[in-house]
DNA sequence: CTGAAAGCGCTTACAG
DNA sequence: CTGAAAGCGCTTACAG
């Protein structure tokens, strides 16, 4: 039979109070008294009843995390990320995934009603009207992670910088025809990347041709996917070699595989004949070689609950935006210095 | 504020037993009344406190999930299953991940003590003695997905049989020299999917090579991960051509793509040269156009979910196995019959 | 069919 | 420092 406090004070020959507070850390319990309480609980191998807890302390200990979706691997890293920080607080992990992204506001709008959490982490999602009046309504603490919004707490990665960064990489090794391929810019992070591209080239006086910039259409993760990689390249491929880029920035890593396949495919090689620079630095960038940028996933988690945990049981409640840099990650994919070939090129242009 | 039970019973004029059976599905209520609360609790936009139900009703309405690693697609494809299976019940589910497979059955115990979950899904692990002990203790529903043990309910794949049709395959195709990669086979579905491998050999009459079998010794993801394959790959191709495999089943996907990547380093092409066999299907697998063995992901996680729950609401206790058929997905690695060439090859064994 | 009351296992002012 | 008691918001026999 489960053991309950009562048990435990029998044993302890004091009051249930006692007992509470021992497991509470109250401060003023007398050494002895704390020293026995605790070891007749481990003996009868006692545990504070987490729901009996829950409800006499009117707080949930738990935090959610609202997912856009599983199937990614930024969402599995930084899902990693936040429950192992919430492990250091004693914490549960709620998980609340959505089917549409519409209803995102509707999904955590019941989480917050039912007061099943202390606070909320919300992921990459862009903040539309609907979803900013909930968050703004439930009056729990809450940090956005991976995107950005002036009310609210945030942890985010630079995405103008670091797309800035990738694209100044192309251009330091020569290339002057650099294109872009970008995910859907319903997403924050796709918008984001595109303007840092635009930056880059703007700063280094290089043309924007509106045709070397594809912009993926699909709803599928915003189209941060193999195919719209491999689609959106093949189109570059299909035009002719002397009028497309010798250089591209890739808004995303998952999108590169996609892309190396297309060049491949057309007979070409990654990076003797076309050079490529990603975004993300995802599990298998290594193994490819893929230059990218890498974002501190790690570090974003824990970042993220530990600001959330402030507000939560601190009461903390001072709107934070943290932002980390992104960092450049060369490997193969991005070729070296173009030689004579880049200022034969260049100077058609 | 929030509303509790007793601000609808006084709306409604009803005592808050009344109001309480309304919200369990109590049979004995009248129709009128029922409504009449219903109505009430809309209006003041109620719903029962999470934790004083599971409080008064001594259970925990949450499943724990007990899962290896988070970083691996089929462990985010079938987590998003069960999370999905999960919300037909009203349950939560609580992850539980693990820094070292070690600890499995510490933090397994720890959950089942403090009583926080009504049933547990304990995915992929191998069932060492320390875990069964804990799962034998535990007097709660379990049920064990990908994995095998006589004692416990289980839904998992013939992973034996999935390896045999791969391999029969590469067979049919007019192969006789045929070699695999495996993964650590302290993994059970590594295990069997060598065991199938063999099996297909021997059915076929075809000799099995010691070196022609390259096991990864890595614990790292038990080996299931593309520098394993990649490196096995890569000592196949330091053997000579002529007494080398012309083709190879793949333990997973995964391997297949770091394995893919050996190939086409050595100079060689993949079918054209070399076919290939993988398992799993994992998304990128069709990108990639790997033949491949699909495990029934979506459905393994919604019939773990609904064994579970019928012993968790039910009370059902007969252990049950079920076993999924796995099925042969054919694409580009794995290349067409072999003519003149595997006849002339086929020769040479 | 329905209300009053005890109980689920804790926490925490209030006295002392 | 510590005990007794009320309270957290439900559920559920027990009467009626």
């Amino acid at each position: 039979m489960r053991k309950t406090i009562y048990d435990i004070a029998r044993a302890a020959r004091v009051g249930i109070g006692t007992v509470s507070r021992v497991f509470n850390d109250h401060p003023r319990v007398a050494e002895e008294t704390k020293r026995r309480v605790l070891k007749v609980a481990r003996r009868l191998n006692y545990s504070p009843h987490p729901h009996a807890r829950r409800l006499a302390k009117q707080k949930s200990f738990t935090v959610v995390a609202v997912v856009p979706s599983f199937s990614s691997y930024f969402f599995v890293e930084i899902l990693q990320a936040l429950h192992d920080g919430l492990r250091h607080y004693d914490y549960d992990l709620l998980l609340s995934g959505l089917d549409y992204p519409q209803q995102t506001h509707l999904s955590l709008a019941r989480v917050l009603d039912e007061q099943r959490a202390d606070g909320a982490l919300v992921l990459s999602l862009p903040i539309m009207r609907d979803l900013r009046n909930v968050l703004e309504a439930a009056k729990i603490p809450l940090v956005l992670v991976d995107t950005y919004d002036p009310a609210f707490n945030s942890v985010s990665s630079d995405n103008v910088h670091g797309a800035f960064l990738a694209t100044q990489h192309l251009t330091k090794l020569g290339h002057k025809r650099i294109g872009m391929i970008a995910a859907n810019t319903s997403s924050p992070p796709a918008r984001d990347r595109l303007k840092g591209f635009k930056k880059a080239l703007a700063e280094h006086k290089i043309n924007l041709r509106p045709e070397w910039v594809k912009i993926s259409r699909s709803h599928k993760l915003d189209g941060f996917t193999y195919e719209a990689g491999y689609q959106l390249m093949q189109a570059f491929m299909e035009m002719n070699s002397r009028r497309r880029p010798t250089a591209y920035f890739v808004s995303s890593d998952v999108q590169v595989v996609g892309a190396l396949r297309a060049i491949e495919e057309a007979g070409l090689r990654c990076p003797e004949d076309i050079a490529i620079f990603g975004y993300d630095d995802i599990v298998p960038a290594e193994h490819y070689g893929i230059s990218t940028i890498r974002q501190q996933i790690g570090e974003m988690g824990k970042s993220a609950v530990a600001l959330l945990m402030e507000r939560v049981t601190n009461g903390e409640s001072k709107v934070v935006h943290r932002r980390y840099e992104p960092q450049l990650v060369i490997r193969r994919t991005c070729g070296t210095t173009q030689g004579s070939r880049s200022a034969s090129n260049g100077s058609f242009e």
